[in-house]
DNA sequence: AGACTAATTGCGATGAATTCGCAGTTGCAC
DNA sequence: GTGCAACTGCGAATTCATCGCAATTAGTCT
């Protein structure tokens, strides 16, 4: 859980409705806005969702959550401290699945030698097929 | 530009509007559809939105265009026929940078082996710093 | 060439996701 | 406790994309 003085020491105040989303999105792993506000009704049902955006938003720059395009559109958001690690949508299905990042070591060096390019694998989602959807029709 | 028969080809009427999205598309290698709309707009000035982004799904639908996911939210389109290729986003300077789809093919193969997944490089971007923004401030 | 039919277009309405302005509230430094 | 700036709630405003429907039009058949 949100230990009271990791957001005061990032200069930020401490309010119910703050640590509550940050709970949230350590709790959920990966949420979108809406499902981060979902989670915090639970136990405050009055949030307000632009509350909710604006708490995102604050906790990422200060670097307690990130988020990551995983689909078309909506970003979702995670906890900072969680290893990031790569997410493999399905196109079809929509599935989620994780990846360590090492799997994508060889990939990045590559891009960062050849293209000059720094490479942050987590920040959108790998397309394709999971494995269940390229089974035969 | 667009042959008039390739259209006819695919089972799809032969319209200005349609033949100027997919010309449009061609011209300017990625676009939004907004973008592609005032590319449009030029020889078309009364075209609609909706008729750009229909004509862009039906022209998807039969494999003459794709779209990717280069940043927030929005699609780019691109043609078909141009070579599929990875897009290098830069998170701090928005520049996008090509590179050839070989650089991802060990990636690709591991995921492969390792997770049974079918990747599609090229749908969303990678994201990361480009050679110029890592320079020292 | 003329007529028919279904595909396509324009347009306005609609819907979802996100942002904004502002007034009222509240954390926290003193 | 007091005061101020940060934060919240709320509704309005934006943005991006989709939809329904009536009018138009491309392509087919005569």
């Amino acid at each position: 859980m949100a230990e009271p003085h990791e957001l005061r020491e990032k200069g930020l105040r401490l309010t119910p409705q703050r640590e509550l989303v940050l709970a949230a999105v350590r709790d959920l792993g990966h949420a979108t806005p809406e499902e981060v506000a979902e989670k915090v009704r639970l136990t405050h049902p009055g949030i307000n969702l632009s509350t909710v955006y604006r708490n995102l938003e604050t906790l990422e720059n200060v670097g307690l959550v990130q988020h990551t395009h995983l689909g078309h559109g909506g970003a979702t958001y995670h906890a900072a401290e969680e290893l990031t690690h790569l997410h493999l949508v399905c196109s079809k299905c929509g599935s989620v699945g994780d990846a360590p990042i090492e799997a994508a070591a060889n990939f990045v060096q590559s891009l960062a030698d050849d293209y000059g390019f720094k490479t942050d694998v987590s920040h959108f989602a790998i397309y394709g097929l999971c494995e269940n959807c390229q089974l035969p029709l």
